[in-house]
Parts: C-alpha cells; structure tokens; sequence
DNA sequence: TTGCTGACCGACG
DNA sequence: CCGTCGGCCAGCA
C-alpha cells in the first residue's frame, strides 16, 4: 500500500504483454534495486493474497525457470497459463526462453 | 526490538 | 561445474 516498491511492481507486471514474460531481476532493475529481486517475488506473493488481477505467471527466474508455480493455486496453474498464451514450456521451463522475454526496462521509465 | 525467512541474482573460490 | 555467501526490503514471531 504505502510502500511503493510493491505498488511498483504491480504496475510493471500489469504492463507484461500477453504472450510475453519477464524475470524478477529485470523488474528489480527496472525500479532501480535489481539488487532487491527477491521483493519482486515477495510482492508477487502478497499480491497473490490480496487476489489482484496480476499475471504473475508471466514472471520468472532469470533461468526462465517456473519458480513461482508452487504459490498459485496448483503447480501446475502457470504452465497451463502461459501455455495458453503460446509459450512453451518443458520440464517446467520456458523454451526460447530470451525470444518470449520482455524487458520492462527497455518499455517503461520509472520516474 | 531483534532475528529469520523468502516466487532472486551475481560474485567468489 | 558446483556450493556458498552477501545484498536488497518487507512481514512475522
């Protein structure tokens, strides 16, 4: 709420393009605290709680890895998603991983 | 208030 | 190549 990082975060997954993904580094760098990139996890999970309209399955670990898919309702609710988005996925993991990946930074300008 | 943990990342040995 | 550690910030006992 009064913190701006989460509130920030929700923004920035909110702008990920339908088929596209991102990885928490790139939005922690995008804020400016790529440093802080387990927050951007962090946020992702409170946001879950607080059931907001984020498409978090669109957020991974930098290896493009589905790390978060254990938080949503079932393990397998991430992959189905992005699947239905038509990106890959294998062994839990996003396949060209780098052609689907949207950097926030090169899109949005945080002030 | 202190301390530990966490959907991560990068550096170091 | 693999294991370990530090850093960042917020929530909770």
């Amino acid at each position: 709420m009064d913190s701006n990082f989460f509130q920030s975060v929700y923004e920035i997954v909110k702008l990920i393009p339908q088929g596209r993904i991102t990885t928490y580094g790139a939005i922690a760098n995008a804020l400016g605290t790529k440093k802080s990139a387990r927050m951007v996890g962090w946020a992702l999970n409170a946001s879950n709680a607080q059931k907001l309209n984020l498409p978090a399955h669109r957020v991974v670990n930098r290896n493009g890895l589905l790390s978060g898919k254990h938080h949503f309702d079932t393990p397998s609710t991430m992959q189905l998603l992005l699947e239905s988005e038509g990106i890959q996925i294998k062994k839990h993991q996003i396949q060209d991983f780098t052609k689907y990946f949207w950097d926030p930074i090169k899109e949005i300008e945080i002030k």
